[in-house]
This record gives structure tokens, C-alpha cells and sequence, in this order.
RNA sequence: CGGGAAGUAGCGCAGUUGGCUAGCGUGCAACGUUCGGGACGUUGAGGUCGCGGGUUCAAAUCCCGCCUUCCCGACCA
């Protein structure tokens, strides 16, 4: 991808009115960009990393065994009277009428769609356990939407759902998720806490929150100075106490974002929706339920909160817009027609390897091009210059690296695939 | 919804004891010179000073009301 084809409008300067570091990196690295408090656009590069992110997601869930589908959400308001959940919900619904003057909403979450719709299909034991999920714009209108996309009004959910015929099920189900979350939030380079938690208006019994500390957030979570103990937050867990792990360190606090939450929900939904089968013995039983949540656009948010310096984003290699960034460094196409034909020979033998590479061919000095590279944080580097180029030599840095290393630049392809293995 | 801060060119800001044609930086356009860490010169385009009302000879500036955004809290997944 050539940078002036696509969009990136970087900024130079913190915009006025931002704190939190992801919100300032998402907005100057041009990944997003604000319609209105809590509303944002995810911007071709923003979106870039967004897919890398469901891609991971929909590779464990469909590792687990769960099945993707999409559903509406344009809901109508006569369904969730039928749980309770227009009144518990109210405050963060948004809720109009259509042309038909029914009343509508956009849907906050999806358990009720789920139910009814599963319900129309599921009658046997036989058609148990099932999960199907999806990855989703969800809308809730925030009271107060915080740090750019870490709390919007508008925003991207996996949310998957099981069902089983009885609780012995629904514990499989959900261990199943507990661990593919594990392995989710590893892959993503986020280190999660699990920590068991209330349920709220998402009602059942059982339910995990997946918390990563950072420097800004909503929740608070105890880790220990000496071990690698971390955990929720409780009255016996807090600031100052002694570790339960290693009995030597003591505990502080930090704030932590939450990017996932599991549910064993039971049977609260199919009860009230009258989502029943048939077990072996003929009986007609309610089906048993979880759910299970994460923050796609969330998560994005919390990698670049974690995973940054001074100078910008630090992208972990799988999430990466890109894998590796070229920059020509030149000025006349006349003089520099050595550096333009290697870079283009460098593209296509990348993109042939099957890297994801994006050329800055701005014609922009130097400076501006390393500062944005630093800003939008490609894991790997491939400057070429005149000045390098008159020894042969072209070179190549990664960005979670100070220093860059010189090489020949017949070299330099084996060299790349030896770093970034595909 | 309670407390605090802010709104002036695309972006970042100054100007606010009322007073000249509203300024600076950056970005943008054109030309020339540059070309390894946000280059330089010249010229130029770009503004309902958040919105509405009031006071005044005169309002970005003073008064009243409202809107928007951010932060803390409450609330929530």
C-alpha cells in the first residue's frame, strides 16, 4: 500500500480536549476520529488493526467450537418487555419509533434476540449444546462516554452465546470460553486478570470479568510487588495487605480496563421467553444459558494505552496495520531513481512473502517521516536513503528497538523474513 | 445528574482593564532552493471569535440564557 493512495491524516499536535494516551495516540496516528462525544470513526488504518483483532477472536471462538452469525440491531422494544429488560435497561437504550410508530431501539446487547431466535429452532436435546456468536456495533447512550473508544455510546462487541440442556453443560460451555478467552487476550499481547465478579443487569449467577491494568480505566485490581500474584479488588483484598500467594510482598492497587466479561446466565432468558425442549425423557425443560462478551474496539483502545512510548504507538506484530513500513528517502525522482526502484523491488518481494507492507512515498523530508513512523508504530522499519545507499547498505529497525542495524541491501529481504517470521 | 476546566482558520494557541482591517505557530496552494529525525525563502487562500439575547457610539472582550467537548464523581457491561 502506497501511503499517498490511502489515509492516514496524522496529527502533529495533541488534540485539545484528550487525556488518556490511547485516546491522544488514536486520534494523532489517524485511527479514529470523533463524530461526537462517544460516536467515532474507525479510519482505514484503525480499521486495519480492528480485523487483525477479530481475527484472532474468531479463531479461538471458532476453535471452541462456537458458530458466527449476525444479528439485527433494529429491535423492537415488545421483546424485551417480555424479560423485564426495557425497564432495567431504559437508561442506556436508544429508543425511537419507526415509520410505523412501533416503538424500536438499538440494541444495547443481544440475549433476547439470541433466545428468540433459538427458540424458534432448538426443540430437542438432541440440537444441544450450541454457541453462536457475532462481532457487532452495540449502542448504549453512556451518561458519560470516557477516554476516547474505551467507553463509547457506539461500539464493536464479540458477544457469544451457549446452550445446553442442563447446568453440567453450561459448565463445559463456559469453560470452554474461559479458557479461549485465555488464549484470546494472550495472543493479543494483553495481560489479563480473571477475576470472578457480580453479574448486574445481565442477571444468572456465575460470571468472570477479564481486566487488564493500565494507566487509565474503571476498576481497580490488586498485584502483588513481589510475585506475580494479581487479582480483583474485595475487602480483604486491598492496598497495603500482605500477598495470599507468596506471604511476602504486599498488594497495590491499580486501575484496570475490562475488555471481557462471561455470564452463566442459567436459565433467566428461557424462562421468561419460554425457550424450552424435550429431554431423553420427554420433559420439556428451559435451555441453559451463558453469554460471553468482549470489547473489540475496546481492546484496541487498551493495546495502544499499553503498547506506546514518547514518540507514539508500538504495535504488538499481530495486530500490526501492517507488518513493515519502506520509507524512500529522496527528493527528485530523477536523482533518486535507485532508491524508488528498490523500494518498489523491496514492496513486491515482501508483499509476495506474504507481508502486509506500506510504502511512504510522500514526498516529505526525512524528519517528518520518521516522526510519523514512530507515531503509527509499523513493527518493522525499512529506511532507504542516499546516504547508506552509497555504501550498499539500506536499514532496518524495529520499532520496540532504539537502534537500527545497517545491511547490505541485496540482503536485506532474508534478513526482514528472519525477524518478522510469517 | 452534581463538581471542575475549556470552546477564536483543518489542527495547536495568543488576544479578554470594551477601541484600528482579529493575530501567531502549524497545516494547505503556487514557485524556487533543499533532502537521514517534523528544512528555507517569496506569494497566496482560509474566520458565523460555540449559539441566542442584552448593555454600549463601539463587544472575541461586559451581563443573562443555552449548546458542545474533556476531567472527577454517581451510574452502568
Amino acid at each position: 500500500m502506497k501511503w499517498t493512495q490511502f489515509f492516514i491524516p496524522t496529527l502533529k499536535e495533541v488534540p485539545q480536549g484528550t487525556e488518556a494516551i490511547s485516546h491522544q495516540l488514536l486520534l494523532r496516528s489517524g485511527l479514529v476520529h470523533m463524530l461526537t462525544s462517544g460516536v467515532y470513526s474507525y479510519l482505514p488504518l484503525g480499521l486495519r488493526v480492528l480485523r487483525n483483532i477479530e481475527k484472532i477472536i474468531r479463531g479461538e471462538m471458532n476453535k471452541a467450537g462456537a458458530v458466527e452469525l449476525f444479528l439485527p440491531c433494529l429491535q423492537p422494544i415488545d421483546l424485551w418487555k417480555q424479560t423485564g429488560r426495557d425497564q432495567v435497561l431504559d437508561d442506556v437504550m436508544i429508543k425511537f419509533k419507526d415509520g410505523k410508530n412501533r416503538p424500536m431501539c438499538l440494541g444495547p446487547t443481544h440475549e433476547e434476540v439470541i433466545t428468540d431466535l433459538v427458540k424458534n429452532f432448538v426443540q430437542s436435546y438432541k440440537q444441544l449444546p450450541l454457541n453462536l456468536y457475532q462481532i457487532q456495533t452495540k449502542f448504549r447512550d453512556e451518561l458519560r462516554p470516557r477516554f476516547g473508544i474505551v467507553r463509547a455510546c457506539e461500539f464493536i462487541m464479540k458477544d457469544a452465546y451457549s446452550f445446553d440442556k442442563d447446568m453440567a453443560g453450561l459448565q463445559r460451555s463456559y469453560e470452554l470460553m474461559r479458557k479461549a478467552y485465555i488464549q484470546i487476550f494472550e495472543e493479543l499481547d494483553l495481560d489479563v486478570i480473571a477475576i470472578s465478579a457480580d453479574s448486574g443487569a445481565m442477571g444468572g449467577k456465575l460470571s468472570h470479568e477479564f481486566m487488564v491494568p493500565a494507566s487509565i480505566g474503571e476498576d481497580t485490581v490488586v498485584m502483588c510487588s513481589d510475585c506475580n500474584f494479581k487479582g480483583g479488588k474485595k475487602e480483604s483484598l486491598c492496598q497495603g495487605v500482605i500477598c495470599p500467594e507468596c506471604q511476602q510482598g504486599t498488594l497495590s492497587e491499580t486501575v484496570a480496563i475490562e475488555l471481557g466479561h462471561i455470564f452463566q446466565l442459567q436459565t433467566k432468558y428461557s424462562d421468561a421467553q419460554q425457550a424450552l425442549f424435550l429431554d431423553e425423557t420427554g420433559k420439556q425443560k428451559p435451555i441453559v444459558m451463558g453469554c460471553y462478551g468482549i470489547g473489540v474496539s475496546r481492546v484496541l483502545a487498551a493495546i495502544v494505552e499499553i503498547h506506546n512510548d514518547e514518540k507514539g504507538i508500538i504495535w504488538p506484530e499481530k495486530v500490526a496495520p501492517f507488518d513493515i513500513e519502506i520509507l524512500p528517502l529522496s527528493g527528485k525522482k530523477e536523482e533518486d531513481s535507485e532508491i524508488h526502484e528498490l523500494s518498489e523491488n523491496y514492496y513486491k518481494e515482501l508483499t509476495s512473502l506474504g507481508y502486509e507492507v506500506l510504502i511512504d512515498d510522500r514526498n516529505e523530508s526525512a524528519g517528518r517521516k520518521f516522526n510519523d513512523a514512530d507515531l503509527i508504530g509499523i513493527p518493522l522499519r525499512v529506511t532507504i536513503g542516499r546516504r547508506n545507499l552509497k555504501e550498499g547498505k539500506v536499514e532496518i529497525k524495529r520499532r520496540r528497538t532504539p537502534d537500527g542495524i545497517l545491511v547490505d541491501k541485496e540482503e536485506a529481504i532474508s534478513k526482514i523474513s528472519q525477524i518478522l517470521k510469517k
